[in-house]
Formats: C-alpha cells, sequence, structure tokens
DNA sequence: ATTAAACCAATCATCCTACGTTTAGGCGTG
DNA sequence: CACGCCTAAACGTAGGATGATTGGTTTAAT
C-alpha cells in the first residue's frame, strides 16, 4: 500500500532535470549548455554538485565537455548512447542479425497496424526507389530504402522496436547505406513491392515473408562479397 | 591513417577501471566497494576526483550509495541497467513484442548454429517441461521452460541478442513466470516439442514457425485474459 | 532477560577555496 | 593571408570543512 520513500540527493536530482532538458528538446544536440557558474547560480548548488551531475551525464553519453570551451549535448538518449557503445564493441553480422529480428516484428506488426497515412508514405517512398532504379541513382535509391524501412517499422507503433531499430540504423548508418547501395537491383525492388503490398493488404503472414527474403537476398550477397567491412571512419 | 588523439580525464580513467571491476565480476553484484578513503589512497587521487567517477556509475544503474554505509554494486551491466529502466517505462505488451522478435531471431539462428552439447541440453529441459506436466507442478514448468528458452537463445551464438534477451528476461522475471504458469498445457508443450525438433533437424524455417506459432497461442491466451498486468511489487 | 533509547564511529553529501590546464578568439606582425 | 602571442573563459583537480545518515554497540528501563 505505501510506497517506500526515497530522499533524492541534490545531484540527482540536477541531473535529471539536465536530463529533461535534454530530452524534451530543450537541450538541442549540439547546443553548448550554460557554463558551470551559471549553472550553479541558477540551480543554487555548490561546483561539486553541479560537476557531480554534469559527469553523470557525460558518462552516460548524453554530454561531452571540452575544457576551456564549454559542455556539449551529444546525444539525446541514453539508451541510444549505450547502445551505440555496445554495437561499437560487437561484431557487425550479429548487429545485423539484431536488426533483422526487428525488421520481421516489425513487418508483422506494420501489416496489422499500419494507418492510411502511414500507407501513402510507403507507396511514395517505393515510388521513389523505383524512379532511382530507373535513373541509376545510387544514392537516391539508398536514402529512399532507409526511409522506406524506418517508415514500416514506424508502422508497427511499438515505441520500443522503434527505439532500438533506430539507434542501431543510426550506429550502423555508413554500413547500411553501403548495404543498400548493393540492393539497386530489381530482385530488391520486387520484394520492397511484395513487402509493401502485404502491408497495404494487412497479410502479416506475407509481410514476414517479404522480409525475410529481403533478409536471405541481402545475405546472400554479403557473403558473395566475402563478409561486411566496417566503412573507415 | 592517424588516429586522433584524446587526452583521458582522470574522473574517466576511474569510471572506466571501475566499470572493469565490476564487468569482470571482481566486484560482483551486492558486494560493497571500498570506502572513499581507501579509493583515493588506492587510486591515489583527490575526493573529488573519485566521487565524480563514482557518481557517474551510480546514475548509470552499476553502483548504490547508502550514505553512513557504503557503496554496492547493485549490476553488472550499464545496458541491463539502461534496458531496465527503459522496459520499466514502457507498454508491458510492447517489450513482449520485442522480445519475441529477439525469439524468432534466436530460433532461427539455433537451428543453424547448435551445437551438440546444446541439443542435449535443450532435449533435458523438454523432458523436464514433461515431468512437470504430468506432475501438476507449475513452477517447476515455469522454471525449465525460461531455462529451455534461454538454451535456445544461447544456441544463437550472438552475443548481442543474447544480452537483450536475457536483460528483458530479467526485468520482466517475474510477468514471463507468470505467463510460463498458463503454459502449462499440451499445446505449448507440443509446440515446444516440434521446435527442439527443428532445431535438431537444422531446419530454420521450421523452427521460425514453431516459434510463431508459440508466440500466437501465447498473444491469444494473453487476450483472452484481458490483457496483461503486471505484477504487483 | 528483553526491549527500547541513546550514543558513536564510519561513511557519504554538500559546500568552499585554490591552482592548473586547455581552448577559442582577438590582435598584432610579417 | 598566415602565423604567433596573449587573454579570458571554462573545465579539471586538489584539499579543507561541516552536515546528514546509517549500522552497530552500549546503556537504561521494565
Amino acid at each position: 500500500m505505501l510506497q517506500k520513500t526515497s530522499r533524492m540527493t541534490l545531484v540527482e536530482q540536477v541531473a535529471l532535470q539536465m536530463e529533461s532538458l535534454i530530452e524534451s528538446g530543450t537541450w538541442t544536440v549540439g547546443m553548448r549548455i550554460p557554463a558551470e557558474p551559471e549553472l550553479m547560480a541558477e540551480l543554487n548548488v555548490s561546483r561539486n554538485t553541479l560537476r557531480e551531475a554534469i559527469r553523470a551525464l557525460t558518462h552516460a553519453g548524453l554530454l561531452k565537455t571540452k575544457q576551456g570551451d564549454g559542455t556539449y549535448v551529444c546525444s539525446s538518449s541514453v539508451l541510444g548512447a549505450v547502445l551505440q557503445k555496445r554495437i561499437l564493441r560487437s561484431d557487425t553480422l550479429q548487429t545485423l542479425e539484431v536488426r533483422h529480428a526487428l525488421e520481421r516484428e516489425g513487418a508483422h506488426l506494420a501489416a496489422q497496424r499500419r494507418t492510411n497515412d502511414e500507407l501513402e508514405r510507403m507507396i511514395y517512398l517505393l515510388e521513389n526507389c523505383e524512379t532511382a532504379v530507373q535513373r541509376g541513382d545510387i544514392d537516391g535509391y539508398a536514402m529512399q530504402d532507409m526511409q522506406l524501412h524506418q517508415t514500416i517499422i514506424g508502422a508497427s507503433h511499438n515505441d520500443m522496436l522503434i527505439e532500438l531499430y533506430e539507434h542501431i540504423a543510426e550506429t550502423l548508418q555508413d554500413l547500411i547505406i553501403t548495404l543498400a547501395r548493393r540492393e539497386i537491383g530489381t530482385v530488391y525492388l520486387e520484394i520492397h513491392r511484395q513487402l509493401v503490398d502485404a502491408i497495404i493488404r494487412q497479410d502479416a503472414d506475407s509481410a514476414v515473408a517479404a522480409v525475410h527474403r529481403y533478409i536471405t537476398e541481402s545475405k546472400i550477397a554479403v557473403e558473395a562479397q566475402g563478409g561486411v567491412e566496417r566503412e573507415e571512419e
């Protein structure tokens, strides 16, 4: 019945406030936050208390401090920052396999939950893919392809799945673009058509089967190329 | 060619060292780490520097400080702690859907990559499930069922997938046990047999189909119960 | 003998002062 | 225009001090 009470330290209060400012977009990625003296005055805490809070968020990947310059927001999501760290320590193929898992489930749920707006966007993006193929526009195709996948995942209306998928996509963006470039052939376009068609018909099984075909073709292509090399940074 | 250099602050060095001690199991979960004066002496840093490092790990969920008492290790994985926080803020059904995604992919990969040891363990656990069903031993069944699923995911040999799956399982452990309790009927047992059989035959498609059937049955059961209520804490 | 209250040492939480190091920007010179 | 120097701003680290909390021990009351 009664909730366990818990006294929150000043540092934790400050850290949570700052985290809120970042997650809500008040402090945007790339922005330089106010300097220590200013924050001390605003929050009415000592420098040590403030620094401990800033250090917590720095370690979590949300902030980045530059001595002599200031402190910058470098991510708006702790989960995103932690996943990025984890992914960069992982074998890329393993990460792609996790992404495939999310794509399959996403397609399944998208077929059940998609809205008309989302359908229109998918059809629009699919047409852009087709146009890019006709023009031989590799980069244009890659961009539209990525957006198509994101829209499909978004149509799952599962926030957690979307978040995991997008963080993985962000971290591996260059690689995913490279893989998308390799897709610029009609077999992938046909599979994409089948996928969008299945989602239109709300046929979850066909949507999953299309994603499965797409993933199988991708794996074959990657293996034929001798694996996945990480892009140079 | 040349790598960008980067000077690591003392705080970051201390935090990473402590994080290593935790991840490697030198500082185990539940353990009280040395007090500040002792750590200051060992690491040859000022108290402020040490406290900033400790605060970073506290905020990350690895440590928990108790004033007057000491500082305790409460998790060995940052990703686990962050995922837990994220999951507890989420709709439980959404989390289960992500878990389903991982289970499908896990079964697919397990059929391809399982070892003989893993097979023996799956067969052993499947037999334990059968025994528990015969005895009407609900809790026994739930335990064996969970271990069977973990072994199958482990047979995927995809570290990242395993880690995500296990963190989700930890966070939702009570709920998963409740769901497993509801499974104690022969339809689930038959599906589990088909799943293990598919993995034995290295038939990835059948393995995925079995997981799909299992998930479909689970969803029907959950919806028939009027949804998923989170267990009281 | 048992229980409750008081006490104490250890430990973390917060504040303050001080100096060191780094950085970006402005200014002057060639 | 490019380079070097200087300066102020800003973060990094150290040390000192006081306050608050906690668990264990001791004392007093029943």
